[in-house]
Parts: structure tokens; C-alpha cells; sequence
DNA sequence: CGATGTTTAGAGTGTC
DNA sequence: GACACTCTAAACATCG
């Protein structure tokens, strides 16, 4: 690993999964779902690092698409043509990761199979490794599961790889199952006070996901519009309350470059946690890119922690706002980044 | 033909 | 040490 010299920390590798900035993309997308050309062009724009080996990470990318099951495929309308579906994420990955930090995943997302277990009863199936998944010899693909337990479970999966079901029947079949979720464990659910985790997509991308999340996880709104269906006047209220500022952050141009922002054009400040955290006081990356030092392997560690940091007795909502409009391109964009319900 | 999607495999690393 | 998760690579299929 040579010292990256003259390149900036941009240009080192970001301590996120692809999972975790897969899930970025789509979170950040004001339909909260993508085409996979869309989420490499998130990506790139956001971590420069990222634009270089583009064979070697986008298929890493595609391969976490399909092989985890907190990420699902929604067909493309039959007025969009164009290649691929559109990428979202499940409605119940919200508690995947641990405090809501997309650094490491605390379990794998895995959907559980109704009609068939796992062969072998391992849910993770010991890892992409060792082993391996198997292969699932049931006809129907993983995100068959994206229903399960979701009364009343609709027949068809979701997916438009399954015969008999239309794109995009499948997907508003998938849409209307996702908004009669009985329940969804949005991220940082497990914290007591709709803490949000500085690793957290919200404080990461700066976006607001409690409308969506609330509405089930899964913005059906969004998904039914996306399919030119009506959008239930209950739901199109949260949207358009959810939604009026698209486009925040989507220039890489307007990373901001001062002192008080890391690498990754995320503000960087003190550090602090609600009392009632149990959190770590620092955060630790899953891998520091290898020419990090202790100090600066952690640029984004400090994501919106001023933010965060309850000395501001304002809820963190109303601060991730305010400090959001003292971020260039954020500003006045941030709206309550409260999850929890 | 290139982009997209699926699957298998192995290695590395962190957690329990 | 076992297990879980991530990353990378590769082969193959499908689709526009």
C-alpha cells in the first residue's frame, strides 16, 4: 500500500461495505430505489476512490445485490424501457445493521423461506465462503421471501426473474404487501431515542427517511408511483413531505472541502453521544483503507456528530436540519432525520 | 455486444 | 477456533 502521496483522502477507500453504499445509493434516491447504473454513479460521485477498478468493485456490487436479500429488484415499468430493474432495499434490513451504522452489518439479512427452510437450518449458510450458500434448488429465487410473513402472503414473489407475473404486477403486488407491514424496525430502532448512529446513512448522505420508513419501510408511495399506479392520498402527503428536496448532495462537486469536513464530504466535528447511548465513543471503521492513520481512518467518523450530540437539547432531528443547512449543499435540504416512530 | 443479474468459490477479517 | 461477514474473482445466463 503506497502512501497515497498527493491523493487526497478521497481517494482512499472508503470504510464502507458495498453493502453499505448500496444502501446509501438507494436511501438516497428520492424514489429510494435505483438501476444499478444509477447506484455505480452514486457511488462514484460520492468516493472518488470508486472510480477506478470499476470491473473489480462493480461486480463485487452486482454480487451483493443479488446475493443479499436486503436488497430487492423491482421491474421497470413498461413505459421505462431500459436495461436492468430497479434496486431497493427490503423493508425489515432497518434493524440489519447495529445502531443504525452501515459500517458492519450486526447479522446478515436474510428473508426467512415459508415454504422452505434452508437446507441444513443455516440462515447464513456459513457466509459467501466456507461452504458456501448451496444452491437452492426451489425454483423461485430469494426475494420470493420478500413477502414472508406478511398476511396475506401474495403468491407471487416479487421478482420479475419469476414466470407468471409481470414486472410490474409483481412489484405493486410487492408494494401493497410492503405498506400492510405490520411491522418495521427502522434503522436505530434499538435505540431509545431516535439516535442516530454517525455512520448512519442519514448522517452520512444527509437525507431524510423517516416518512419513507414510516410508511413501511419500503417507500410504497414511491414504488407505486414509480409503476404509474395512484398514490394513496395517505401515503402521497408523506411523500411530498418527505420528498420536496431531491437533489441534495447529488453534485460530487459540492463536497465540500474545508477543514471541517472528512474525506468523504461529511462534516466533521466533535463526537458525542446522547447520554443514553451505549455506543462506543468512537466508532470504528470495519477496515481503515490500509494509508489511514488512527487519525484520519476515521474521516466520517465524526459524520454529523455536532449533529448528534445532545448538549443541543433540540432533538436530534431538528439538529441534523439545522446543521444540514450549514453544509453547502445541504442546505435547508435536511428535514428530521428521526426514524424512529 | 455490452450491461445486467446470478451463482459459485476462496481468502481475509472481525466477532463470539 | 468456529462462525459470520466482506471482498474479490470468475463463469454463465439473460436482456435491450
Amino acid at each position: 500500500m503506497p502512501r497515497p502521496g498527493k491523493s487526497s483522502y478521497s481517494d482512499q477507500k472508503p470504510p464502507y461495505s458495498y453493502i453499505s453504499l448500496t444502501a446509501m445509493a438507494i436511501q438516497h434516491s428520492p424514489e429510494k430505489m435505483l438501476p444499478l447504473s444509477d447506484i455505480y454513479k452514486f457511488i462514484m460521485e460520492r468516493f472518488p476512490y470508486y472510480r477506478e477498478h470499476t470491473q473489480r468493485w462493480q461486480n463485487s456490487l452486482r454480487h451483493n445485490l443479488s446475493f443479499n436479500d436486503c436488497f430487492i429488484k423491482i421491474p421497470r415499468r413498461p413505459d421505462q424501457p431500459g436495461k436492468g430493474s430497479f434496486w431497493a432495499l427490503h423493508p425489515d434490513c432497518g434493524d440489519m445493521f447495529e445502531n443504525g451504522s452501515f459500517l458492519r452489518r450486526r447479522k446478515r439479512f436474510k428473508v426467512l423461506r415459508p415454504e422452505h427452510h434452508l437446507p441444513g437450518g443455516g440462515e447464513a449458510g456459513g457466509g459467501a465462503g466456507g461452504g458456501g450458500p448451496g444452491k437452492t434448488p426451489a425454483p423461485a429465487p430469494h426475494m420470493v421471501h420478500y413477502f414472508h410473513s406478511h398476511p396475506p402472503p401474495p403468491p407471487q414473489p416479487l421478482s420479475g426473474k419469476v414466470p407468471g407475473l409481470v414486472g410490474s404486477e409483481a412489484a405493486v403486488a410487492a408494494a401493497a404487501s410492503v405498506g400492510r407491514l405490520p411491522q418495521f424496525s427502522p434503522y436505530g430502532s434499538s435505540q431509545p431515542s431516535g439516535f442516530k448512529h454517525p455512520f448512519a446513512i442519514e448522517n452520512i448522505i444527509g437525507r431524510d427517511y423517516k416518512g419513507v420508513l414510516q410508511a413501511g419501510g419500503l417507500p410504497l408511495a414511491s414504488v407505486m408511483h414509480h409503476l404509474g399506479y395512484p398514490v394513496p392520498g395517505q401515503l402521497s402527503s408523506v411523500v411530498s413531505s418527505v420528498w420536496p428536496h431531491v437533489g441534495v448532495m447529488d453534485s460530487v462537486a459540492g463536497v465540500p472541502v474545508s477543514p471541517d469536513y472528512g474525506p468523504f464530504g461529511v462534516p466533521v466535528k466533535a463526537l458525542c453521544h446522547p447520554p443514553a447511548q451505549t455506543m462506543p465513543a468512537v466508532p470504528v471503521p470495519i477496515k481503515a483503507a490500509p494509508a489511514m492513520t488512527a487519525a484520519s481512518a476515521i474521516p466520517a467518523l465524526t459524520v454529523a456528530a455536532s449533529q448528534i450530540c445532545p448538549t443541543a437539547t433540540p432533538s436530534a432531528a431538528s439538529l441534523l436540519g439545522q446543521t444540514a443547512s450549514n453544509t453547502p449543499e445541504g442546505k435547508g435540504s435536511l428535514h428530521s432525520v428521526l426514524v424512529h416512530s
